[in-house]
DNA sequence: TCAAAATGCGAGTAATTACTCGTATTTTCT
DNA sequence: AGAAAATACGAGTAATTACTCGCATTTTGA
């Protein structure tokens, strides 16, 4: 795997260039079936060379963490907008809840398969650090709801998001409704969070 | 991809021969990192020739629909046997839980690339008919104890445990306690439900 | 206008890897 | 024992695919 750095877009044609290979690698990854996502696929659909693809992008692997980038920035820029307006727990979890669903149902298949790299993939630090913002914000508005969590009760409400909206993502199907799956992600949250407060009040007494 | 019948094992020396393949397939796919998932090296690690793992297994899906199979019967087995003694729910469903539980922990990466796949690989129909058993089992009895629940809210409950018990998998630095699993599940399972039950009886109000 | 810089091109290279096939060895069975 | 069947072997083949490099074309800036 050549590791160079190339350089970086000047002209706007060039610009255009780079966008149209992330524009062509997002739709296939966002196709059903199992994508083919080859580097010399994705100049063709992008409708350069394979020698241009190459000019922008190091490696094969530079374009997935570049998707992924654009989208962890997308989600996380709108979550923290939420947390600004420091609105009560409750209304800003569900929210929260409306952007996750939004951001995951905008290309279903696309968010499914760049969360599935995100550990093999090596994030900058620019992102690990936003992440981790993004989470310490989400974590003290979940404790607020529920003092007695601990790390893991949180990282376990997280999880539960993610793989509800995941498997619904994964309905080609029937188009899943979002406001149906809004409805059973409050149920799944605040069922454990509620179960949470009850045993806890329980140990007290 | 060669898709020929091959010869099925019939002498001991043969039968152990697959096995090992198997054996071999098993370990490198239960290793952490990217695995070396390569049909050249199963063979090397089971310590036979290439020509002899394409002997039995006529081309390298088969050696994961073959884990995979044999995956899904124990722990299908298992719950099958817990439900054949019709005890209670809440007791059937505990026994569940640690069935799920144990069943992952034995070999945490395995179960969890194995479940990546199962969309992939195109099961036999003698699995999906007995997948198929089991979870219209485990549905009756968490409807015994949510009867208002829909198909969707009870494989809401089933994707809320695959995905807390793959996350415990996931965690390689601290060994995750099974016992402290175990709550969080049923605090999720049960939260879920019981915020089903209290919504359901709203309505009814 | 025109040289230099930037960008575009795509046939070709090198590495990987699933899988074959002719042959050698071992086991079975009479 | 000895022929036939079963099993083992592994160098070699064919297909795929990430990536290069020399050259053509376009844009920039003076």
């Amino acid at each position: 795997m050549a590791n160079l750095p190339r350089k970086s877009p000047r002209q706007s044609r060039s610009r255009a260039t780079a966008k149209a290979v992330l524009d062509a690698a997002a739709h296939i990854l966002d196709q059903p079936g199992q994508p083919d996502f080859t580097t010399n696929h994705v100049a063709e659909k992008a409708g350069i060379s394979i020698g241009s693809l190459y000019q922008y992008f190091p490696n094969k692997e530079t374009i997935l963490a570049e998707l992924l980038r654009r989208d962890w920035q997308r989600l996380t820029a709108r979550l923290a907008l939420i947390a600004d307006q420091d609105a009560t727990p409750v209304t800003c979890l569900n929210a929260w809840i409306d952007v996750a669903i939004a951001h995951q149902f905008a290309r279903p298949l696309l968010s499914l398969r760049l969360e599935a790299l995100e550990t093999s993939l090596n994030l900058s630090e620019e992102m690990e650090h936003l992440a981790q913002r993004i989470i310490t914000q989400i974590s003290a508005t979940l404790r607020l709801y529920a003092p007695a969590a601990s790390d893991r009760h949180i990282r376990d409400v997280l999880v539960i998001c993610r793989s509800l909206i995941n498997d619904a993502a994964l309905d080609t199907g029937e188009k899943t409704d979002q406001k149906k799956l809004r409805e059973r992600l409050v149920l799944a949250i605040f069922g454990y969070l509620d179960a949470l407060n009850a045993g806890q009040q329980k140990t007290l007494d």
